[in-house]
RNA sequence: GGGGACGUAGCUCAGUUGGUUAGAGCGCCGGCCUGUCACGUCGGAGGUCGCGGGUUCGAGCCCCGUCGUCCCCGCCA
């Protein structure tokens, strides 16, 4: 192309813009060829402009143009020109200008793309994936990469503006035993070794408090070797952030105009502050730690039915409400009883039956909840199956309670169309407070830290880190959007007797301990200020700014389902040379 | 690890109860066409029906296995 150099993208001319002389270069987007008379719609990122060929003008040239192909790459140079009135285009932002083309220099010719570059997205994901780079370059691609583009600098801008330090931290470090399963990666120098890359950064940013960093941030990777989701990638990006003396509510107070500055980016105003909810109250209103505020809050009514028997002595009886849904058949109402029968729970969902046998009830129940005439009423109680078996778990009543947060999303889910309340552009986002410290695993038939074993314990519930770990709460909090978790943080434990306690509670030995996070331990007896943080997820934040369901449209090279990229064909076997070299060997299956 | 959906032309899909030569639209190739913008029009090429096996006189269709993609459960401190 010697020394050509764009003057304008294709995005960009204007009206105002006639009589300019303008060189564009891009892709062949579409081409119309009317025999003497060619128009070509030239894209790049910015937009697509047309291009007008007249053989009677240059027969020359016109040669050339009948060479061009579908994502053929070409530069043109040529004169802007107003389009007449009824030969405008008002459905693309330059379509009041044409470029009437003088040269054509062809920069690449392109084979036939495997899939069209229409806006559409119903193309086979498997050959998306396998061309990807073509993929990446349809419009509604090109828009979701731009969008996370301008989403990591509103963040990197909002953090620096406030006084945080961008501070990257090692991906070769050490496999931590709780969590997921690490990716490993063998040392050559010492053979028998390996590294793990990070599932988070997190031991990393509590040691740069104890730096002295006192408020750090970072754009960074995290990797985790487990099942995908479509809103689960191994490797995946977390805003990744860390302050000093700092407390919770401060950290809303700084992750509030973090978030507002992303969506603002996307082109959305948010208001502040955001909603709060314990995890207490999101349970006993939703039935989630992750409450999806669209739709509404169901109620507890157990005190308005004394000795009813519609539920177990000391469980709750849930009133879900779903509003517009209008009137449901029997086989529609059997299905929703049916959900909730997987899920363990008695569902009554005949209302004229229940208004006969608790009048007064029911009209308390209807004024507690706010029942509109056309709402879908259901009650929800205990059902146990045939065997009447108690709800599982510490804590039953939370059993209870996520059943009916179950049932409460798949019926809203299932009537949509009706009340239309799950618009994924209402950003409705919220504070999740006081997590539980521990949950239980019943597999191994121990207690979990809920969050991770370095989040702090309210005070008043030191005691009970032995006596009672269900009851525990932490200074855990989540931010949520739309019954998505975000971004989950914790004040973190920054005194070493403390530390060991958690550990003790989590049943590591002070030992064992030492051999797993020793190091942190350590670098606790040196001055660890009091410090805590958060850490949202970026692919998430900007999938659900995007309208998208999946992280995959909003990840330029992401990994299919079993984890493999169809491009480049990783993961792939190595040579045995590689192998030798780092002292493995491959066991025969 | 488990459950579900899908796999037919480059792309999106149809293909009846198992029955002759597997179709359509778009795209692609060739011709015509000076105001198109999903250009139009005439003609043409293009198929390992994911792969392997079985049943059958006969399989895109039925059965078994397998591979791949997607969704969900488990898993994800």
């Amino acid at each position: 192309m010697g020394d050509l150099r764009r003057t304008h993208s294709c995005g960009e001319l204007r009206a105002s813009d006639a009589g300019k002389r303008a060189i564009l270069m891009g892709w062949v987007h579409r081409r119309r060829d009317l025999g003497g008379l060619v128009f070509i719609h030239l894209r790049d990122r910015e937009g697509v402009t047309q291009l007008v060929f007249n053989e009677s003008i240059d027969a020359e040239l016109h040669k050339k143009v009948e060479l061009l192909g579908s994502e053929y790459v070409i530069a043109v140079e040529g004169v802007v020109k107003a389009r007449s009135a009824e030969t405008i285009n008002p459905s693309i932002p330059t379509g009041e200008v044409e470029v009437a083309a003088e040269r054509l220099w062809i920069l690449n010719e392109s084979r036939t793309p495997p899939f069209p570059m229409e806006e559409s997205i119903d193309v086979n994901e498997e050959s998306r994936l396998k061309y990807r780079y073509v993929d990446l370059r349809r419009p509604h691609m090109q828009r979701n990469i731009i969008l996370r583009s301008k989403v990591s600098f509103a963040v990197r801008q909002t953090m620096v503006e406030r006084g945080f330090l961008e501070i990257e931290t090692p991906f070769m470090t050490r496999s931590t035993p709780e969590g997921a399963r690490d990716y490993l990666v063998p040392s050559r120098v010492n053979p028998g070794t390996f590294y793990a890359l990070p599932q988070s950064p997190q031991i990393f940013k509590q040691l740069l408090m104890i730096s002295g960093f006192d408020k750090y941030f970072q754009i960074v990777r995290c990797f985790r070797d487990e099942d995908l989701r479509a809103d689960r990638q191994p490797e995946f990006t977390q805003i990744d952030i860390e302050m000093s003396f700092p407390q919770p509510e401060q950290i809303f107070e700084m992750v509030e105009p973090l978030v507002v500055a992303a969506t603002k980016a996307a082109g959305y105003d948010l208001a502040m502050p955001f909603p709060r909810l314990t995890y207490a109250q999101a349970m006993r209103s939703y039935g989630s730690d992750k409450p999806d505020l669209r739709i509404p809050p169901f109620h507890c009514v157990e005190d308005l039915f004394p000795g009813a028997g519609l539920t177990p002595e000391g469980l709750p009886l849930v009133a879900i409400r779903i509003p517009k849904v209008g009137p449901i058949t029997r086989s529609q109402s059997d299905l929703l009883r049916d959900f909730g029968k997987e899920k363990g729970l008695r569902v009554f969902g005949d209302m004229k039956r229940l208004d006969k046998d608790f009048p007064d009830a029911m009209v308390a129940v209807r004024a507690r909840i706010g029942a509109q005439e056309d709402d879908l009423l259901m009650l929800a109680g205990w059902g146990g199956g045939a065997e009447g078996k108690a709800p599982e778990g510490h804590l039953p009543e939370y059993t209870v309670l996520q059943a009916c947060g179950q049932l409460r999303l798949h019926t809203a889910q299932k009537y949509n169309d009706k009340h239309k309340l799950l618009d994924p552009l209402n950003f409705q986002f919220l504070w999740v407070l006081d997590f539980p410290m521990f949950e239980w695993d019943a597999e191994e038939n121990r207690w979990n830290a809920a969050h991770h074993p370095f989040t702090s314990v309210y005070d008043e519930d030191l005691e009970k880190l032995t006596t009672d770990p269900a009851h525990c709460r932490s200074k855990a909090y989540d931010l949520v959007l739309n019954g998505t978790e975000l971004a989950s943080g914790s004040i973190r434990i920054h005194r070493r007797d403390i530390q060991s306690k958690v550990f003790s509670a989590l049943g590591f030995s002070e030992e064992e301990a030492k051999k797993r996070f020793g190091f942190l331990l350590e670098a606790l007896e040196y001055g660890a200020p009091p410090h805590g943080g958060i850490a949202l997820g970026l692919d998430r934040l900007v999938a659900l700014l995007a309208g998208e369901t999946s992280i995959r449209e909003v990840i330029p090279f992401p990994k299919t389902a079993k984890g493999t990229d169809l491009m480049c064909d990783a993961p792939s076997e190595v040579p045995e040379k590689n192998l030798r070299d780092l002292g493995i060997s491959l066991r025969k299956k």
